[in-house]
RNA sequence: GCGCCUCUAGCUCAACGGCAGAGCAACGGACUCUUAAUCCGCAGGUUCGGGGUUCAAAUCCCCGGAGGCGCACCA
């Protein structure tokens, strides 16, 4: 069976529903329209037969009769999941339902693969992950989320344009891993006989782009780590980073608070959206509190960077909290946070004032040395943003890279190394800046009332399947002697 | 990497030591207004793979595979 190389479609399903909506019973509208889509009932009965066409907007059904279907036999005969495109006038039939009654119609692509349970779908997860194609066409809800996401995305670009934003690129191939603390991906470049590393965050060049006159950009784009997959864990997985000249990041709290807050209304309709049956509200202002402040509430201790080593080391053990010898105040009280506090935070708020030992890019705390002015916005009990007063002094940037790299030669295979390409671009002067991350993927989950990452990424991380030869297995009731290829 | 759970027809699931089943899909047929159409008929299986226990294994045990959840990792 030939199929056509391209099909006039003169209306979707639900402008066929918005523009006939009216039509009783029984009544025939005399226009016709050219609709196509694929089918997701077939209901032949004799000398009559109704389909359910569902196409990206909705659904309409055809209606072929024996006396006005050309090919009605073959229209009977067709199966769920294959693509149609047809001809006809709009009526509603005789039961009620809108109907594009069809004259002409033809097969844009035949299923030959079953289409799965027509009411109850497709639920096995490692189906709907793998073959997304097909959970897309039997799980409504997937592709609700995948449009909502496409949404969230489009919106927060406008929202960023809006306030002076300039949307760049950067590369993804580092010779260098930098802007974060996480094992990279590491490929090689045969001309160039060199090992490049896809990035782990776009930051270190984003900054050099400020230094270079734009004074606020963003990217939007895929990150790379090379780290478990967890249902919060994807080893690809897309940022927003901004930066924004002459700003701090109290600057950018309020950024935070606003941006996230105008996307739940574009997209929830509401600052007051509910998670995983729990309310939410966030709407600003959102709380701010230092990490040692919510060290305190959640443990009744008052530590701080300040507070000496062993006395830290020692709280933290009573707490429960893992101590590894290395690991400085800073990092020691960061791991109290993270297992004390942060978990049972719900409603958002500015975690302010992290340790500088961990924050190797944040600038130092305008009044605590030991501190930096870095934040993390933490919304249900997760990081979803994380920003600062960007270092701008490179003579500090260099010490912080030079202990990041000390770290990195005592084992820490994640702690950054010195980055002197970036450190040249700072001598040329960044002007103050505030800096920006937010997690797509975790606003998405956000939004979509989803507790896997892998429900609002398109295809996610998978173990490779093997599929023997590279064919993947025969079509069920495909005619082993006629398939195509070898 | 560790722990728990899961894997049965194309899909969704039952059978839980005693003949592998149902609904839907498919296939053949009936039906001129269906709505998960209905009715009749037919077919569909390496019960994830391998090994073991047993008179008898989808079921119990061991090894392996795939997946889920949790933990760890992830500033």
């Amino acid at each position: 069976m030939t199929v056509p190389y391209r099909f006039e479609q003169t209306a979707m399903a639900a402008e066929v529903a918005a523009r006939w909506g009216h039509l009783s019973a029984g009544e025939e509208s005399g226009d016709a329209v050219a609709v196509a889509g694929r089918v997701m009932l077939a209901r032949p009965q004799g000398r009559l037969a109704f389909a359910e066409l569902r196409d990206s907007s909705g659904a309409v059904q055809l209606f072929a009769l024996a006396s006005a279907t050309k090919d009605f036999d073959e229209f009977a005969r067709l199966r769920l999941g294959d693509w149609v495109g047809a001809r006809g006038e709009v009526v509603r039939t005789k039961r009620g339902e809108l109907s594009v009654k069809v004259g002409e119609w033809v097969l844009l692509a035949e299923a030959r693969r079953p289409f799965g349970d027509k009411w109850r779908g497709v639920t096995d997860v490692e189906t709907r992950y793998r073959q997304r194609e097909v959970d897309l066409w039997a799980n409504p809800q997937s592709r609700t989320r995948l449009l909502m996401r496409s949404q969230l995305v489009r919106r927060m670009r406008e929202r960023l344009w809006d306030r002076g934003f300039v949307e760049v690129e950067t590369p993804i191939l580092h010779p260098i891993p930098g802007g974060a603390h996480a094992h990279p991906f590491v490929t090689r470049h045969r001309a160039l006989d060199a090992d490049f590393y896809l990035r782990i965050a776009p930051e270190l060049y984003l900054k050099r782009l400020v230094v270079g006159g734009f004074e606020r950009v963003f990217e939007i784009g895929r990150l790379f780590r090379n780290e478990g997959l967890s249902p919060r864990h994807n080893p690809e997985f897309t940022t927003l980073e901004l930066y924004q000249a002459y700003a701090d990041y109290e600057d950018m709290m309020a950024l935070v608070e606003e941006l996230v807050a105008d996307l739940a209304l574009d997209l929830c309709g509401s600052t007051s959206i509910s998670y995983q049956g729990r309310p939410l509200d966030l709407a600003p202002r959102w709380r701010r509190a230092t990490m040692a402040e919510l060290v305190e509430e959640a443990t009744g201790l008052p530590l701080s960077v300040h507070t000496p080593r062993d006395e830290l080391a020692r709280a933290a053990g009573d707490l429960g909290v893992p101590v590894e010898p290395g690991w400085g105040s800073g990092k020691l009280l960061l791991e109290v946070y993270e297992k004390t506090a942060e978990p049972s935070l719900w409603e958002p708020v500015f975690v302010r004032d992290y340790p500088a030992e961990v924050s190797p890019l944040a600038r130092r705390h305008r009044s605590d040395p030991e501190l930096t002015e870095r934040f993390e916005a933490v919304v249900a009990g997760r990081e979803l943003a994380n920003a600062f007063s960007e270092l701008t002094d490179p003579d500090d940037q260099r010490t912080r890279f030079e202990e990041q790299a000390a770290q990195h030669e005592a084992g820490d295979e994640e702690a950054m190394v010195v980055d002197a390409e970036y450190l040249r671009a700072l001598e040329h002067g960044l002007p103050p800046t505030g800096g920006l991350g937010i997690g797509i993927d975790r606003l998405a989950m956000l939004f979509a009332d989803a507790t896997n990452i892998r429900e609002v990424i398109t295809f996610p991380t998978m173990r490779p399947e093997r599929l023997h030869g590279g064919d993947p297995e025969p079509a069920p009731g495909a005619d082993p002697g006629s398939s195509e290829g070898d």
